[in-house]
DNA sequence: CTGGGTGCAAAGTATTTGCATGAAC
DNA sequence: GTTCATGCAAATACTTTGCACCCAG
């Protein structure tokens, strides 16, 4: 994947093969937690270890190109930033799904009663996935 | 404060000291992180441990009313349930500041969009306090 | 009294750091 | 060749747990 190699270089990080895959591992899961990414990130490198995941993660979040997701009552998960967007996430089975609200009006009431500048919103819903909806009920 | 004492009764829980003072540093804070609970409580518990913080802010949040608040790139803070409502918080203070905006019409949107039946959403804006606005002109 | 709470110390979990080796450019 | 990343181990930070003692009801 070309596309991971010009994300690297464009945010003026070193190509290594752990971080090519890192990047890979996030555009496939679209969300996924630090353990989850380790594990995976170990089928091509067994020998990885969790610190790299770590410093590699932390820099992609200070570039900006990947973001932090946290969610109640679990572990934050990671994404390759992309147009702004919320989240819903299945209390049942943790997917995550990205959502395009439209905040403009959002920001103008809040702005408007709370006489902050704002910078920056996170919005996630909690609820149930079709599918864990669906075998709820059976 | 006897309208702390009420509130442990309510919900079952033995009325300690400490207990009340945390209801009470609660009540008075609006907002507040562990580790700043636990210097507060220290001033008039000057014995009392860190683990008593943790194990009555669970047992209050388990009883649902204590809630969580999730900041990003910070510690948690910590507040009395009351009515729904989301916060704003000063990325350069720290000051969190409840508001009470509709999600009504959110709520649907994002229903109809993601097919998930939702329970909840947790909003957080970001942004700089009237205060910390002017000292950043000056 | 008796159950539950507190405080201490230890354990557990999560994350960061320092450093020697090795890979990228 | 020089810089920077990796992997290991140790350190730090955060939170939970077990237990002896004490307080609330």
């Amino acid at each position: 994947m070309s596309a991971s190699i010009d994300l690297l270089k464009k945010y003026k990080l070193t190509v290594t093969p752990q971080r090519l895959e890192i990047v890979n591992i996030l555009e496939k899961h679209g969300h996924i937690n630090i353990d989850d990414l380790y594990v995976e990130l170990k089928v091509g490198f067994p020998s990885v270890s969790l610190a790299t995941v770590y410093k590699n993660i932390n820099l992609m979040l200070e570039k900006k190109f990947v973001l932090e997701v946290q969610i109640q009552d679990k572990k934050n998960v990671y994404e390759l930033a992309k147009k702004e967007h919320s989240h819903v996430i299945c209390t049942e089975c943790n997917a995550v799904q990205d959502i395009y609200v439209d905040t403009k009006k959002l920001f103008a009431e809040v702005t408007q009663m709370s006489h902050f500048s704002l910078q920056s919103s996170n919005i996630t819903f909690n609820g149930f996935c079709l599918t864990c909806q669906e075998s709820k009920v059976s």
